[in-house]
DNA sequence: ATTGGCACTCAACAAGGTAGAGTGCTAACC
DNA sequence: GGTTAGCACTCTACCTTGTTGAGTGCCAAT
């Protein structure tokens, strides 16, 4: 309600419709939009002069600015803002492209495959720069952990998380083990402590590896240092972050020229800041937008973000989302994200389901 | 012999030196390299109007090129490869350089981390963008295949190749089967078909359930039938390929403005036509070097790749390269390509001695 | 064979000038 | 009151022109 007010105090409906259509037309175009194309669209009856006046208001109010005197306006981070809170109407993706989604999703079959299919789509769907985020095994529970024999003292690992990710790594150990015996070590450490973190694997079996002295028990001793083995510095200490269609930012007009090309596709390049800002959100619900200044990331580049969590609400999974010029159609890529990240939710939730 | 004569045809020693001379300094600098930068040099006792003459000569033998008329000389395309070809002494990587990569190669142990760890290698110690090549798996033997039980109609495949990579993908399957089954199944599979590429390992199992339709079998039956899905459409029907260090390319003066960094970074991006090129050389012996206009990719971006074969002379297993301008300092990168491929090489070869 | 000298060419840069797009303001209009 | 035509003003983009400097090719002298 408070905000309504603010809103109704700052602009009437009148100044409204005028910062819309400004913003819908450089969304379109790219250009600053001047008082006579605005007056020509159709949409307003109103000569060019009046529409100045209308638009030095909103430049006064901080929605529009000037590249510089004798240029139209251009939207600022704030206009973004405000389009984005109150004035876009989202259009609903087709049924086909829905359809056409879907099928895509539930064609494939292995995690990463979807992780990677997912940020493919969201780039070919946006013409956009896609990204899909998945934290790192560590921070989720595992399923089961196996061994497989592979030479006298070459084992290969295999660990299943919570969230479906299949881990696999060469181990190379002095002690020697049969094949029957792995079997057995995998099945006992899975019963044992499938449903807890690698972490808690970990210091499970140190703490057991004292208790144990006392026992001289050759086998348990056996299985505890290779579970040790595989559960320690397990390959994915990074996470996985899928970036696809960087390219598409070339093709953009305001990354046209060399310096800013480098320095938009250098920053693409620093996985480490991009995982941080979506970190920021995997604790929030619902789609979340960033614009510009929001964020030290965005501000730089003029980029803007928009992102959603994915899994279910109980155990978020990771994140999904789109970056592009400040300048790009929120009312198209909104619900495209939303949507992605919805069928990469379900998917995994139904994955999961059956694998009970 | 026929070579020499034609290179004492072609160039007295003193056209050489300078041939050589303008290239070295083009490398170093970038620029076009004048009569006067050249005298400036010291290492001719000649004035800048004699060494015109022998530019001029060197031109029209089609060694340099004049951007325009009022600029120095750059080598052409059949410069470099006369400078390569004769003139090039490659220095030897350093002790202390060896050392680092030897270290660095021992310290990963997954063959994925080993190839990745190489394109690094190779970009960062050569500045240019670092390339690794290897072959889909459905190039290699079958060294083991395994299968775990992960839930009900859930089963991983671990398929370990001849080339040390494995591979697993889930499976699922309307037969169900226990643990003790599937440690069976993949012991009677590795026995039997080990040694075979998937492919063949698939024509075979194909036969069999011909032929095994009168044995009625059951447990084959499920065997077979478990060994089709494994083998049928394995993940990795891509070859693999780590391009390492594409941002270098962005810091080359040749490639300052954004049309030729747009059409450079694309083409990058292009791995099937990369790999294409690559492929071409599996079949050759010792380090190749293209040059510009000697293959359509070098030609387009004014590339050189440098690249060797690695994997033991039976067996080639990939190639490794680096992709750069063709001016770059061939008397450094071609050693160092050389260095990491035979590291490469003789790593893979001693991880596949130790599984035996 | 080598070299100094000289005319010539061309890219790169700077300066000046013009056109066009767009604004803000004011005064007139409804 | 809101709306609008008109006008002076500003600023970019572009074109033109001139200048500079680097570099060449050629010729005649050494």
């Amino acid at each position: 309600m408070v905000q309504k007010l603010e809103i109704h105090d700052d602009l009437d409906s009148r100044a409204r419709e005028v910062l819309r259509e400004i913003i819908l037309q450089h969304i379109a175009s790219g250009e600053a939009i001047s008082s006579r194309t605005l007056a020509k669209c159709g949409r307003f009856h109103l000569s060019p002069a009046s529409l100045r006046n209308v638009m030095a208001d909103l430049e006064d109010l901080g929605y529009l600015q000037q590249p510089h005197t004798s240029a139209g306006r251009v939207p600022t981070d704030r206009g973004y803002r405000f389009f984005i809170d109150h004035m876009m109407n989202a259009t609903r993706l087709s049924e086909e492209e829905r359809h056409s989604i879907d099928d895509q999703v539930n064609h494939a079959s292995q995690i990463e495959e979807v992780l990677q299919l997912t940020s493919k789509l969201l780039s070919t769907l946006s013409d956009q720069v896609g990204v899909v985020f998945m934290p790192t095994l560590l921070q989720f529970t595992v399923r089961s952990i196996d061994f497989i024999l592979v030479a006298e003292s070459k084992i290969i690992c295999v660990i299943v998380g919570s969230n479906g990710v299949v881990v696999n790594k060469v181990l190379e150990t002095r002690l020697t083990f049969t094949r029957d015996e792995l079997e057995k070590i995998g099945r006992y450490i899975t019963a044992e402590f499938s449903g807890l973190t690698l972490d808690a694997i970990r210091r499970r079996l140190i703490r057991m590896t004292e208790a144990e002295r006392a026992l001289h028990d050759d086998m348990l001793k056996k299985t505890i240092a290779l579970g040790i083995e595989a559960v320690n510095d397990v390959a994915p200490v990074e996470h996985d972050l899928y970036v696809e269609g960087a390219s598409s930012i070339f093709l953009k007009p305001e990354y046209a020229d060399a310096n800013s090309m480098r320095r938009t596709f250098l920053a693409l390049q620093e996985k480490e800041k991009l995982i941080e800002i979506l970190e920021q959100f995997l604790s929030e619900d619902g789609l979340q937008i960033l614009i510009g200044s929001e964020s030290d990331f965005t501000q730089v580049h003029n980029f803007s973000i928009v992102a959603r969590r994915y899994g279910n609400q109980a155990a978020p999974l990771g994140m999904v989302g789109i970056i592009g010029p400040m300048r790009m159609e929120y009312a198209r890529v909104a619900p495209l994200v939303d949507y992605l990240g919805r069928a990469l939710s379900s998917k995994i939730e139904e994955e999961q389901e059956r694998k009970q």
